[in-house]
DNA sequence: AAATAAGACACAATATATTGTGTTTACTCT
DNA sequence: AGAGTAAACACAATATATTGTGTCTTATTT
C-alpha cells in the first residue's frame, strides 16, 4: 500500500479494528514514518441504476452515502446505524437478477431505511428524490407520520 | 470481514494482490463458502467541497471517479491511468491549508489531468463543468487543442 | 461544562495473509 | 474474430497482521 505522503510503496499495518462490514487499518510508512488509515471493504454491487432519462449508472456506494448523510445532517443518528442500512439496500441490490434498479426504486428503499431511524432524516431525503412539488406534499407526508406514532 | 451472501462474520482470504494504491483481496465464508472481493484503499482526504451555493460537502473519490468515468466512456483510458490520475489530485487536496477547495477549482485540476490523458475525455468533462454554454464554447476548445498538437 | 463516542497509540501472544508462478475465463476494443 | 487486459483460481514457502486490554486525545452533543 503505497504512502500517501511520499508515495513510497512500503508500509506496514501498526493496528487493524474489524467491524461490521469493514476492516480499519492504521499504517505507517517505512520511509517517512508518517501514519495514515485504510479501510477494506466489499467491493460494490455491480448494478446498473436507471435514471429518470434512460440513462444508466453503475451503482456507487460513495455517491448514495452522500445524498444519505446531507438527509441526516445534525440529527442524532449514527454513521454506523447508516452503514448496516446501506448494507441492507446492497444486500437486496445483489440479489436483483437483471443487475439494474429504476433510482426511484432504489430512492424507496433508502426512504423506507430511514423513517426506521429518524422521521426528519425520512422527509428530508423523501423530499429530494420524489421532488416534492410543494409545501402541501411537506405537510401530507409529515401528517402521516403523525398519526403512526404520536 | 462479514460475508457478503449468509451474513456470517467469519472469512478468510484466499488470494490478494497489491497494486499502487490498493490491494485487492479474495475472500472465502467459512460458513457458506461462497466468495466475493474486497479493496483496501487509503481513507479520502478529508476536505470539503464548497459549490456553487455555497454549500459544503465533504469530498467523496466515488463521486468524483463517477463524473471521470462518464467523460472517459468508450475511450481507450485504462482504470488505472484514471485511478493515478485521482491519487494525484487527492495528494494536492490532502495538502490544503484550510481543508476546503472551491468545487470550480477541484474541476480545473480534474481537467489538467484528464486533458493529459485524452483529449475527448478531457471536452467532455469541461463542457460539464463548466457549463459551456453553446456549441462555440466546444469549437474554441477544440482549435486550443489542435494547435497545439496537430 | 460534562458526558459520550470515535480514533489513535502501545504491547504482547497467536493466527492468518502474502507473493511468485502459472492457468483459465470473461470482456472490450480494433 | 483476434488481441489484449483484468480477474479468478490453485498451491507452496514465508512474512506479517490480528486482537484483547488499556490509556489518551479530540470532537460532538446536551
Amino acid at each position: 500500500m503505497k504512502c500517501i505522503f511520499c508515495n513510497n510503496t512500503e508500509t506496514k499495518v501498526v493496528d487493524s479494528r474489524e467491524s461490521e462490514d469493514l476492516t480499519r487499518r492504521r499504517r505507517e510508512c517505512l520511509i517517512c514514518q508518517k501514519r495514515f488509515t485504510t479501510y477494506e471493504r466489499a467491493e460494490d454491487p455491480q448494478v446498473y441504476i436507471i435514471k429518470k432519462d434512460n440513462r444508466r449508472e453503475l451503482y456507487n456506494r460513495g455517491k448514495l452515502k452522500g445524498g444519505i448523510l446531507k438527509a441526516c445532517e445534525k440529527r442524532p443518528i449514527s454513521l454506523e446505524k447508516i452503514d448496516i442500512g446501506i448494507n441492507k439496500i446492497e444486500s437486496k441490490l445483489r440479489t436483483l437478477e437483471n443487475n439494474e434498479i429504476q433510482s426511484k426504486l432504489l430512492g424507496e428503499e433508502v426512504a423506507k431505511m430511514l423513517k426506521q431511524l429518524d422521521k426528519v432524516a425520512y422527509i428530508r431525503f423523501a423530499s429530494v428524490y420524489r421532488e416534492f412539488e410543494d409545501i402541501g406534499d411537506f405537510k401530507k407526508e409529515i401528517q402521516i407520520l403523525s398519526k403512526r406514532r404520536g
